[in-house]
Formats: C-alpha cells, sequence, structure tokens
RNA sequence: GCCGGCGUAGCUCAGCUGGUAGAGCAGCUGAUUCGUAAUCAGCAGGUCAGCGGUUCAAUUCCGCUCGCCGGCUCCA
C-alpha cells in the first residue's frame, strides 16, 4: 500500500507500486496525456519512476515552466540521434538547455545552416515514431565500457561518481545524461534548429573545435510560431539598423568598434546626459572629469598594468609609456588625493562621464553594445563605513528614478565574495552586509550570486527589462577595498587620527552607447517626445510657404524644440508619409489658413490631426511635455 | 583572438555552372504647387571591401588581409 499526498493536501492510495503515470492516470485520462515528469518528494525525475513509498507529488504537465526545460532537453537528444543518423563519424559532447532553447556540441565537420532541413527532416521521423525514453542506472565500469569509443563522453564519465550514472535511450540511441525526459519523443510538438556555431571542448581554446548546434523546441506549434515572431520583432528593433535609417550613428572601418555619431543620434545622446545631470545633481553629486591618457606609473599603482593591460591602448610619449584610460577610477582617486579629507567632507559623490577605450576581441564587437570606445556615466563615493548603507540606498533610488522615466523595469542581484580577493574577512562582512542592508531596506527583491563579486569588493548590478521582455545589465555598484588602500587615501576622523575613507563606483546608464543602443530598440525608433531626435517635422504646403515655414523652425529652435522643414518639392502626402516613417513625433503642415490665422495643424504619429491650434496652446502643452520627460506620445 | 557565414551604388537587394554590372528607394535636374502615408519624367551614381594568384578572360574560382553578422570567450 502506498499513499500518494498530492498538492492540493489530497491522498490517494495504491495497493501496488505505482509511476507518476499510474498516479496521474487514476486522477484523469485527460490529465495524463498532458503530463510529462513527476515532481517526487521535490525532486524533478521521470514520469515512469516508481513510487516505491509514501510520497507527496506533484504531477508536472505541458503548462508547468519546469516542462519546457524537459521537453528541450529532449529535443536535444533526438538532435542528437537525427545528427548520428546522418554523420555516423560524429562524437557527441555535451547537449544542455539554454534560455530560448537548448543546443548539442558535437565533434563533427563544419556544417551549415542549409544542412539543416536534412536534419530536421530527421529529427521529425523520430519525433513521429513516439518512441519512449527509457532510463537505466550502470556502473561507472558498464558506462565506461558502453563509451569506449567515445573519447568526450568518456571524460564526462570520469568524473562521475559510480552509482549515480545513468543512460537514456530512446530507439538505437543512447546518451549519458541526468534527465529526466520526456515519456516519448512525440510530445516534442515544434522543433527548429535555430543556427550553427564554434564552440571548444570545456570552453578551452586549446582542445578541440566542435560545432554547437542550436535549436529551440516547445509543446506545440502555435508557441514556436509565437517565438519566432518575437524573434522578427526583435530584428525589425535592432539598434543597427534603426540608426542606419534614422540617421543616429554609423561605424567605419578606419575605427572598427568606436561609433560615430550624427547629429540626429547626439540630440539624443545630450537629452540622456541633460537629464543625467538634473537626476546627479539634485541627488548631491559633483561632476568631475580626468584626462583620457595617464602615464604607466599610475596604471601600474591601480593594478590595470597588471591585471588588465592587454586590454589597453598604449602609447610612448617622450620615452614615456602612457595608457588611455579603460576605467575612470585611477583618475578619480588623484582627485580625492588633490587635498586633505575630513570626515566633513563625506561622503563625496565625484561624478564622470568618461570616454574609456577598451581593446576587446574583433569577434565580440556587436553594434552599440559591444564596443571598443564608450561613456560611462561613472562616480566615485566616498564615505565612512558607516555610511555604505545610505549611500547604497542613495544609489540604488537614484537608479529606480532614472530607469522608470524611460518605463524600463529592473531587478537586482548581489555578488558576494570570490575565491580569489583582497581584504580580510571581516572587511568583507562589513562591505557585504552594507549592501544587504541598503538592499532590505530598499525593499525589493533580489538575486544572490555566491562568489561572483569582484576581487576586490562585492557588488550588485542592476539588470533593466525592456518593453521585449529581454534583459540587460546596465547599472552597477562596486564596493572597491582595493583601490583607497592603493592610493593611500584618507580622512581625518574625529578622533583626529587617520582613517580609509570607503569608496564605491557605480554607473546608472552604464555605458550611454550601449543604454543608447537598448532604448533604440526598447522604444524601436519611436522615441518619447523629450528624447525624438526631431521633435517636429514641418512640412509646408508648397513652395511658396518655406519662408513661413522657416519662421516657425526658428520660433520652435528658440525654445530649444528640436525642429526640422522639410523643403523639398514635394507633394504634402510625400512628405507626411517621409516624417511618419522617420518616427517624427510632431508634424506641422503649413498651409495659407496656418499663416494667416497663425494657427498650426498637428499631426501625431497615430495619424490623428488637429487643425487649427493656437500657437500659445501648442508651444505650452510640448514644452510641458518635454520638461516632464512623459514617457506617453503627446496628444491634441 | 577562435569557428561558421557574409561583403555588389548612400540604403535594400538582383546578377545561373567565369565573358569587365542591374533594379527599387534615397540624391540631383525639370515639370507639377499639391490639405494629411509615395505626382511624373530625366540625369547622375560602382577600381563588385582590399591585395595577390589561377585563366585568353575573375564580381564569379583559390589564397591572404580588413570589416560586418551569428556564436565561443570576455564584459559596460
Amino acid at each position: 500500500m502506498v499513499n500518494i499526498t498530492l498538492p492540493d493536501g489530497s491522498i490517494k492510495s495504491f495497493e501496488n507500486i505505482p509511476t507518476g503515470l499510474d498516479v496521474a492516470k487514476s486522477l484523469s485520462e485527460s490529465l495524463a496525456g498532458n503530463c510529462v515528469a513527476l515532481e517526487l518528494d521535490s525532486k524533478i525525475v521521470d514520469l515512469n519512476t516508481p513510487i516505491t513509498q509514501d510520497s507527496r507529488i506533484r504531477l508536472i504537465t505541458t503548462k508547468d515552466d519546469e516542462a519546457l526545460k524537459i521537453l528541450r532537453h529532449s529535443a536535444a537528444h533526438v538532435m542528437a540521434e537525427a545528427i548520428l543518423h546522418l554523420y555516423k563519424d560524429a562524437k557527441l559532447t555535451i547537449g544542455p538547455v539554454v534560455e530560448d532553447g537548448f543546443y548539442y556540441d558535437i565533434d563533427m565537420p563544419p556544417i551549415s545552416e542549409d544542412d539543416f532541413p536534412q536534419i530536421e527532416a530527421e529529427i521529425k521521423k523520430i519525433i513521429q515514431a513516439k518512441t519512449p525514453f527509457e532510463r537505466r542506472i550502470v556502473s561507472k565500469a558498464e558506462a565506461m565500457e558502453f563509451y569506449r569509443n567515445e573519447p568526450y563522453k568518456l571524460e564526462l564519465i570520469s568524473e562521475l561518481e559510480d552509482g549515480t550514472i545513468s543512460l537514456y535511450q530512446q530507439g538505437d540511441f543512447t546518451d549519458l545524461c541526468r534527465g529526466p525526459h520526456l515519456p516519448h519523443t512525440g510530445f516534442i510538438k515544434a522543433v527548429k534548429l535555430m543556427k550553427v556555431s564554434g564552440a571548444y571542448w570545456r570552453a578551452d581554446q586549446t582542445k578541440a573545435q566542435l560545432q554547437r548546434i542550436y535549436g529551440t523546441a516547445f509543446f506545440n506549434k502555435k508557441e514556436l510560431k509565437q517565438y519566432l515572431h518575437f524573434l522578427e520583432e526583435a530584428k525589425k528593433r535592432n539598434h543597427r539598423k534603426i540608426g542606419t535609417e534614422l540617421d543616429l550613428f554609423s561605424f567605419h572601418d578606419e575605427a572598427p568598434g568606436m561609433p560615430f555619431f550624427h547629429a540626429k543620434g547626439i540630440n539624443i545622446w545630450n537629452a540622456l546626459i541633460d537629464y543625467w545631470r538634473v537626476e546627479h545633481r539634485a541627488a548631491g553629486y559633483v561632476e568631475t572629469k580626468t584626462p583620457i591618457m595617464l602615464n604607466r606609473s599610475l596604471w601600474e599603482r591601480s593594478g590595470h598594468w597588471e591585471n588588465y593591460r592587454e586590454n589597453m591602448y598604449t602609447s610612448v610619449i617622450d620615452e614615456t609609456e602612457y595608457a588611455i584610460k579603460p576605467m575612470n577610477c585611477p583618475g578619480g582617486m588623484l582627485l580625492y588625493d588633490i587635498k586633505p579629507h575630513s570626515y566633513k567632507d563625506l561622503p563625496i559623490r565625484a561624478a564622470e562621464i568618461g570616454l574609456v577605450h577598451r581593446h576587446e576581441l574583433s569577434g565580440v564587437l556587436s553594434g552599440l553594445f559591444r564596443v571598443r570606445a564608450f561613456h560611462q556615466d561613472d562616480a566615485h563615493i566616498f564615505m565612512t563605513p558607516e555610511q555604505i548603507e545610505d549611500e547604497i540606498l542613495g544609489v540604488l533610488q537614484l537608479v529606480d528614478r532614472v530607469y522608470s522615466t524611460f518605463g524600463l523595469g529592473f531587478h537586482l542581484e548581489l555578488s558576494t565574495r570570490p575565491e580569489k580577493s583582497i581584504g580580510t574577512t571581516k572587511q568583507w562582512e562589513m562591505a557585504t552586509d552594507g549592501l544587504k542592508s541598503a538592499l532590505n531596506k530598499y525593499g525589493q527583491d533580489y538575486r544572490i550570486n555566491e562568489g561572483d563579486g569582484a576581487f576586490y569588493g562585492p557588488k550588485i548590478d542592476i539588470h533593466i527589462k525592456d518593453a521585449l521582455g529581454r534583459t540587460w545589465q546596465c547599472g552597477t555598484v562596486q564596493l572597491d577595498m582595493a583601490l583607497p588602500e592603493r592610493f593611500n587615501l584618507t580622512y581625518v576622523g574625529k578622533d583626529n587620527e587617520k582613517h580609509r575613507p570607503i569608496m564605491i563606483h557605480r554607473v546608472v546608464y552604464g555605458s550611454i552607447e550601449r543604454f543608447l543602443g537598448i532604448l533604440i530598440e526598447h522604444f524601436a525608433g519611436k522615441f518619447p517626445l523629450w528624447l525624438a531626435p526631431i521633435q517636429t517635422a514641418i512640412l509646408p504646403i508648397n513652395d511658396d510657404l518655406l519662408p513661413y515655414a522657416n519662421d516657425v523652425k526658428m520660433k520652435l529652435e528658440n525654445l530649444s524644440i528640436r525642429a526640422e522643414v522639410d523643403h523639398r518639392t514635394e507633394s504634402l502626402n510625400k512628405k507626411i508619409r517621409d516624417a511618419q516613417i522617420n518616427k517624427i513625433p510632431l508634424i506641422l503642415t503649413i498651409g495659407a489658413k496656418e499663416k494667416e490665422s497663425e494657427t498650426l495643424s498637428v499631426r501625431t504619429l497615430d495619424g490623428k490631426v488637429k487643425f487649427g491650434l493656437a500657437y500659445e496652446e501648442f508651444l505650452n502643452r510640448v514644452l510641458t511635455h518635454i520638461r516632464e520627460r512623459k514617457l506617453e506620445p503627446l496628444e491634441f
């Protein structure tokens, strides 16, 4: 007799030892058809696992979050089987589930996406056969024998403990795997191979180059379709594409990875910086600026010469070695040290929009997201130990204000002491506790990444979530216990003794270039009025009205409203179309009526038109909307 | 840096198995002077990323270099 407790607390009894599937069937046949796995005493296992003693279980159906991972893991096995059918000499390595699907790293000759249809056809055959996944536990010796011709599997097995090794078989294919898996391959209703790339065995460049084949899978075709649609949408919003279309920035072979901003791009840039200054002034920051090139001795002192050298651009001037700064902090240390400080000076919040250069590997460059030259909206806060909590809290609140202005949600992650680190246990405790208590006071949930901190101190990373639900790490608050030490920074305390200040580095936008790229994708190029590169398009109905249109433009520009006259000899319809395509939030058409009555006709991006608007009203509303940095479109 | 893919006019893209390039949009010129998402006609625009090789002949085949894209790795 086995008693099974279900999540709702009800208990079901079975005469013989049941499997998860038996339990499901006893509840309802249709439920059984949708079950993929079983949570048995808080461990997820195969649905056909025998339940040998009284237990608490939860049936996992295709609707549960865990199910998708199981599905994709099984799909990885199916793909591997299909590939082995087609490429006899392929050697399998590992095939995990990733965020949007799965991949399998396989040692085989390079293939391209052109080979996908063939593999997908083979996958389809396997799925249609509805082959069951069967688990079997083997001894280490048996596993070694089974995989005697599979070097990668052997290496994996050698690292496993005897007694914990399981194999999963579907049809003629067997893979070393912890599981769990679907009951049978037929659950995979939609699978698609996405891309292929190279990857090294164990991510080690000295080891074999493998083919990493990415795929994704869903329980139904509709979800796959939705996912593909999401990818399409993301592609449409690609900031590189929109950046070219809207004439915001460009890249040139003469400076790979270093963006050139066009006039319209700089309009957005300046709006971002203006806003940043407003918020930082209000939060008690001062703004500073340090040089771009500093000599070697400084970088030796900061530790960058030793630890960061390969990413730094260097040059010899007057027989002295210089480096272009990859970070602003060492310069910031010098600024702190220009004079002795009292505890009464602290906290000092010194911000700097610093242009840094990092020689990133050529293969990682990617639009504005990953560049070699970028601006950090950096700040160094120097404080006493007692001030840690308040200062961190202050940064979090500032971050909150700034991100909400863009309609960006965010979540927080705390990274603690890594294995390789400097400082004493006591220092780390104090620092980490300071961050934790600030986080608790702030009140939003946060994740902890144990051991993920910098070697010089713990940190809080802020991950924003854009309109498509994608997350990006932008802001970060890092406590630094190394630099104040290396630069021997001090302040004089109440006790008239010298003390070491606590220092944090923090950024809100992170990289302004990258943040701008994220905003372009977040808004799909349709910026809120205050950010729009051109805020108003002025379209004269005919050429005779061009001088008047220019007068209107001057009037707006004098009030710092960014305006552009479409002076082309084109039809009004054409000008309107182009203004709409360029996502200009306010489109003013200028005809004889407007000129005579001194009114405006405003078309907004939703296609609505308001005629005969008084200048006063238009200007008041526009200026207010801009000043308040409203997110929603202005309507008339 | 490594693996794979790619590089044709300002942009988007044609150009079959080698016979020295074409379209749409944008630009310019002319006509049209227009009331809310593309007026018409014409013109101009390319050392086919660069260098080298094979060939009677290379945008096309091969090699190298540079750059871009997707990954690996790294990171803001």
